[in-house]
RNA sequence: GGCCCAUUAGCUCAACGGAUAGAGUAGCGCUCUCCGAAGGCGUUGAUCGGGGUUCGAUUCCCCGAUGGGUCACCA
C-alpha cells in the first residue's frame, strides 16, 4: 500500500531544497479536523531559510504539487498546505490491502527477526495474585504481542519471586504447624497463612527467626530436604498462578525466577571488585553511584548474602549470553525506577555496552478505594475474583438481552475477561489508578465489550448478507472494489483509520505503550458504528453491496487483529 | 529534606511544538414495525499558579503549589 506521508514528503522535498527529506517527513502532520485535509504541511519554519512569508511559501508549494494524481485537492490556508488524498483510490487500496493480508494486517517486518526479551508478571511465590499484578501481566503480554507483530523474535520471561529469607520462614512454619493436605487443596491461601502465623509466633518466640535463617542457609546450600519442600511450595503456587494465566490466555517461555540465579552471583561480586567498583561500608558492600545522582547500591549485606540488585545483574548477563538480545524489556512498577537506574548504570560501569539495551517499562500504582492494598489488613482484591465476576456479569447481560449465542459460557468468558484486560490497557501505563468494581464492570462507552460488540455487529451483517454475497465482496475487494460507493464521509473516515493501524502498532512498540493500540481500535469501532448508522449496507445494488461489505470485512479484520494485540478475543456473537 | 513521576471538562482519560484542546462517563433531550440500542445523534462543560524560550506552548526550560513514589542490609 502507498505510504502517503513518504510520497508527500518527496513531492515537497522537490520544491523545498533547503530541508532534508527526513525533516520534511517529520513536519507533515495529520490535521485534527478532516475538513483541513488528510495531511498538512506547516510552512512557518521555512520563512527563515527561504526569507519569504509563510503563506506565500505554502501557496507556492500547493500550486506545484497540486497536479499529482494522489491528490484530489491541495489548498493553501494561511501558512499551511492542506492536502486531500483522492478518496476512491485510497479506499480501494486500503480495502484491498486489508483483505489481502487478513490476519497479517497490522503486522510488519520492522524487527527483522531480532530477539527481544520481555520480562513480565513475575509474582511472588506463596503470595496472592491480586489486582495489582494485573498490570505487569497484561501490559507485558500486550508488549509481547506487539513486538511479535513487528517481526521480532520474542522471549517471554516470568521472573518469579521464588527466593529469599521468606522461604526459610515458610518452611519453618510448615514444619511447626503445617499440613500437607491443606497446601495441596489451597496452596496460596495456606502458605500465606503459614507466613502470617510465623510473624505472629515470632513475637513470642524470637528464636524462630534464627531457625528460619538457618533453614534458608540450608536451602541456599542445596540441602535435599529443604530444597524438596521449597520446590513443592513453588510447584503448588505455580499451579495456582497458571489457572489465572490460562483465564487470561497468557503464556511464558521461561519461568526462571530469582532462585535460578542464586548460584550465578559470586562471579559478578568478584568482577565488581576487580573493576574497582565495590566499596566496603558498614560491613556491607556497595557501589557508590552518588556522582550519577543515584545514591548507593547495596550489593551484598553485612552477613555476605546478596540482594536482588545483584540477582538482576546476573540475570541480565545470563540473558545476553543465552539469547543475545537486541532489547531486554522489563515490565515492572515505577516504584522500582531507582533500582533499575542503579543496576543499568552499574552494568555500564562494568563496561557492558549492551546495558543501554535494557529497558525498564514502568507503570503506575493500583490502590483500592479504602487505601493501598494490604494482605495483612484484608485489603486485597484477588485478580481471579475480578475475572470471575466480570464473566458472571457478562452472563447476566447476555441472558437479559436474550442474544442467541451458541455457547453462553464461552462468549461470557471472552467478553468478561476481555473487559478487564481492555480496562487495564486503556490508559497510559504510567498513570496511577484506584481499582473500582463499578468501573471494571461497566460495559458501556469506551470499553472492551463496546469494541467486541462492534465486531459482533460486523459479523452479524456478514451473516445476514449470506455466504455468497460475502464471497463476492471478498473477490471484488481483492480485485479492486468499486470505491465510488465508499467515498461518503463516514466510509472514508473509517478507511483512514484502518490505513493507520500498522503505523499505530509500530508507535505502540516504540513507546512500549499498548494503550495507543487500545485507543485506536476504539476509534475504529466508533467510526464503524457511525458508518453503520449513516449507510445502509445490504442494499439491492450488487456492486454497491459488494463494496460496502468489503469495507465491513476490512473493519472486522482490523478490529480482530487489534484486539489480539491486546490479548483479547473477538466473539462472532455476544 | 534530596531525587523521580503526575496534575487538562463534575468524574475517568486523549492530544509528533501547530490551525477552533478531543473522547467516554455523569446530567438534560432525541433515536429500535427498518442490516444487533452493550448502539447512534444533539446539548452544557477544561489546560494547577507565575515567569521564560518560540512566528506559535497542554507539550520545552525555570520558580512555586498539590498528589504519589523512592532514598543501605525486603523485592
Amino acid at each position: 500500500m502507498v505510504n502517503f506521508k513518504d510520497e508527500i514528503a518527496k513531492l515537497i522535498a522537490a520544491e523545498v531544497t533547503d530541508l532534508e527529506l527526513s525533516e520534511i517527513q517529520s513536519m507533515i502532520e495529520v490535521p485534527q479536523d478532516s475538513k483541513m485535509g488528510d495531511y498538512a504541511f506547516p510552512c512557518f519554519k521555512l520563512a527563515k531559510v527561504m526569507r519569504k512569508a509563510p503563506p506565500l511559501i505554502a501557496k507556492n508549494i500547493a500550486e506545484k504539487i497540486a497536479d499529482n494524481e494522489i491528490f484530489e485537492k491541495v489548498e493553501q490556508v494561511n501558512a499551511y498546505v492542506n492536502m486531500f488524498i483522492s478518496k476512491e483510490e485510497f479506499v480501494k487500496d486500503v480495502v484491498e490491502d486489508v483483505l489481502e493480508k487478513g490476519e497479517g494486517f497490522g503486522r510488519s517486518e520492522i524487527g527483522g527477526g531480532k530477539t527481544v526479551i520481555v520480562e513480565y508478571s513475575s509474582p511472588n511465590i506463596a503470595k496472592p495474585f491480586h489486582i495489582g499484578h494485573i498490570r505487569s501481566t497484561v501490559i507485558g503480554n500486550s508488549i509481547y504481542k506487539i513486538y511479535d507483530a513487528l517481526g521480532y523474535n520474542v522471549i517471554r520471561i516470568n521472573h518469579l519471586g521464588d527466593y529469599g529469607t521468606q522461604f526459610g520462614k515458610m518452611i519453618c512454619a510448615y514444619r511447626h504447624w503445617g499440613n500437607k493436605e491443606d497446601v495441596i487443596n489451597e496452596p496460596i491461601k495456606t502458605l500465606l497463612g503459614y507466613y502470617t502465623k510465623f510473624h505472629e509466633e515470632v513475637e513470642k518466640h524470637p528464636e524462630l527467626d534464627d531457625e528460619a535463617r538457618e533453614i534458608f542457609t540450608k536451602l541456599e546450600h542445596g540441602e535435599p530436604e529443604e530444597v524438596e519442600l521449597w520446590q513443592w511450595f513453588r510447584d503448588e503456587s505455580l499451579k495456582e498462578f497458571n489457572r489465572v494465566y490460562k483465564m487470561l490466555g497468557i503464556e511464558f517461555d521461561s519461568y526462571n525466577g530469582e532462585s535460578f540465579y542464586s548460584d550465578k552471583m559470586p562471579r559478578f561480586v568478584k568482577e565488581l571488585e576487580e573493576k574497582g567498583l565495590l566499596e566496603e561500608s558498614r560491613g556491607a558492600h556497595i557501589v557508590d553511584l552518588e556522582k550519577y545522582g543515584l545514591g548507593v547500591a547495596l550489593i551484598t549485606k553485612s552477613d555476605g548474602s546478596t540482594l536482588y540488585i545483584t540477582r538482576d545483574i546476573a540475570a541480565a548477563v545470563y540473558r545476553k549470553e543465552t539469547y543475545d538480545f537486541y532489547k531486554n524489556i522489563y515490565v515492572v512498577a515505577s516504584q522500582q525506577n531507582l533500582h533499575f537506574q542503579q543496576w543499568i548504570q552499574i552494568l555500564e560501569l562494568m563496561g557492558y555496552e549492551w546495558a543501554r539495551d535494557c529497558v525498564h517499562v514502568p507503570f503506575g500504582l493500583v490502590s483500592l478505594e479504602d487505601g493501598t492494598m494490604s494482605t495483612r489488613h484484608g485489603r486485597v482484591v484477588f485478580l481471579e475474583d475480578v475475572l470471575n465476576r466480570a464473566v458472571e456479569q457478562t452472563k447476566e447481560i447476555i441472558r437479559e438481552k436474550g442474544v442467541n449465542t451458541d455457547n453462553i459460557d464461552e462468549t461470557a468468558r471472552q467478553v468478561g475477561i476481555g473487559a478487564v484486560i481492555f480496562n487495564e490497557l486503556s490508559n497510559n501505563r504510567i498513570k496511577d489508578y484506584v481499582f473500582s468494581w463499578s468501573k471494571v464492570l461497566d460495559f458501556n462507552g469506551e470499553t472492551g465489550p463496546y469494541v467486541q460488540y462492534t465486531y459482533a455487529r460486523c459479523a452479524s451483517v456478514l451473516r445476514n448478507a449470506g455466504e455468497e454475497a460475502v464471497k463476492k465482496a471478498m473477490e471484488k475487494g481483492l480485485a479492486g472494489v468499486d470505491a465510488k460507493y465508499l467515498t461518503g464521509e463516514s466510509s472514508y473516515a473509517l478507511a483512514k483509520l484502518l490505513y493507520r493501524l500498522p503505523q499505530v502498532v509500530a508507535e505502540a512498540g516504540e513507546k512500549f505503550e499498548p494503550s495507543i493500540v487500545t485507543r485506536h481500535i476504539v476509534d475504529i469501532a466508533q467510526s464503524f458504528n457511525r458508518f453503520y448508522h449513516d449507510e445502509h449496507i445490504l442494499v439491492d445494488n450488487e456492486e454497491e453491496k459488494a463494496a460496502k461489505l468489503a469495507l465491513v470485512i476490512s473493519a472486522k479484520t482490523a478490529i480482530k487483529n487489534g484486539l489480539a494485540l491486546l490479548g483479547m478475543e473477538a466473539p462472532e456473537r455476544m
